[in-house]
DNA sequence: TGAAAGTCAAGAGCACTGCTCTCAAAAGTT
DNA sequence: AACTTTTGAGAGCAGTGCTCTTGACTTTCA
């Protein structure tokens, strides 16, 4: 889509039907594309069941669309800006000067978003598609969005009172959270408070996650060449909000 | 492996030359499956391959494991429990006082494995793969042990000493990690501090760890209800750690 | 208008995958 | 020695990505 719709574009010249048309059918190709991403996930994306949706022999999508690689670029494309669009629309809606809420309105865009859509949330963030190496030129742009978004905010927020300390008050934990830590603890014979499991589970998933975004290579390919260090700082800071003084 | 071998050892009879022989078979095809798990990801594991690798032809290998996805599960088992024995061995060499070491010694455990083995800790905590659901019998047990240790260490301080309020005072940062943040402050033209970019890259791969969590269900099936409720206190502990008053 | 150039879908084919079935050989048991 | 169980081989089915050739169609231009 991205590729032929630029040829056209750089061309300025008026769509021929044919070009029309062959824009139309790629399209359709990755409209096609991202609903079986949707339902089964990216190992599972096969051409040749696009082929059939598309009511076309396998071999002819091939005209439209280079291999399973380049439709799996296209999809990861599609779904950096739409994850970037709810982010950004998310953000659209809170007032400039509320940094807080502009952090949580990002955060919940992210989420809402990848519960919605949990496979292509898998090929953005989950383990990378064995033999498939996204090209950088194309997908550090779109893939990028949200940091940026996120960094953004926080900047803005320091630039006004440089860096408020982190509110030591617990924030207050609601019944039916409650009711899950209280399963937790009788399962595990634990007596932490619910403060405690909350920033038990937070460390524990934070963990992960930076781990994940280190092993998965998704700081990006240059951005971090101390990453002991950074890891070693982030640990740091994992063991203070677990309360590990 | 683990079924053959609690068939035998359920009817604790010595082992018979065929059962020793067919437990050597499974142990060898977990162990080349391992291999190319490794090599390739989850999604490119193949019994054929196996298969060659064992010289014999591909439908010998059903004789010993059920389908590609029993496979999948005894890998699972096998990495996870790895995973496990790394994080315990690194607890054992750690003074049982100091809470804080504990804590570090696993984070540090659970990083170096998943750096040494990306492809494994692709299939324990990347996206799921397509079409394959874990046998929660076999896998929880395995699959639980690094949050049971976590729960431990933070059990273990609060009951010592009730949760020690996170210290303020910045940990510091290196002179190579130093250099990363000025490069990454050049790029965005942002003028945060460096442990603000600390934070900040923290509560990036924090805000993803957590919400990779929740989609891929990486907390067990049952254990939390109220998902919204903990997102929400997570996303309030990031904001806060972000500098977000 | 008619021929050349460009574009397209179809089909066959190759090498790969998971998995099932049958059959004969090997191994263990009685 | 006879019988039973276990095993490996091979064929086969349906699926995959991808390539190549062939014939038909559309656009362009003289």
């Amino acid at each position: 889509m991205l590729g032929a719709m630029s040829d056209v574009e750089s061309a300025a010249k008026p769509l021929t039907p044919r070009a029309r048309a062959r824009a139309q059918t790629i399209a359709d190709i990755v409209r096609l594309g991202r609903e079986h991403l949707a339902k089964q996930g990216a190992a599972a994306l096969s051409l040749r069941a696009v082929a059939r949706d598309l009511g076309v022999v396998s071999s002819a999508v091939y005209r439209y669309v280079e291999s399973r690689d380049e439709l799996l670029t296209l999809l990861l494309v599609d779904a950096y800006n739409e994850l970037g669009d709810a982010v950004d629309a998310a953000l659209d809606a809170c007032p400039e000067s509320d940094h807080r809420a502009r952090f949580a309105a990002l955060a919940h865009a992210v989420r809402s978003w990848a519960l919605r859509e949990p496979a292509r949330y898998g090929l953005l963030f989950g383990s990378p598609v064995p033999g498939y190496q996204a090209p950088a030129e194309r997908t550090t742009e779109p893939g990028t969005r949200v940091v940026r978004a996120l960094i953004k905010v926080v900047d803005d927020a320091y630039r006004e009172h440089g860096g408020t300390p982190a509110q030591t008050r617990p924030p207050a934990v609601g019944p039916g959270l409650h009711a899950d830590f209280e399963a937790i603890r009788a399962q595990l014979g634990s007596t932490l408070s619910d403060d405690a499991l909350a920033r038990g589970t937070l460390v524990w998933t934070a963990l992960f996650g930076t781990v994940s975004f280190e092993v998965f290579g998704q700081y990006g390919p240059e951005t971090f060449r101390a990453n002991d260090e950074l890891f070693d700082l982030h640990v740091e800071h994992l063991a203070g909000l677990a309360g590990l003084g």
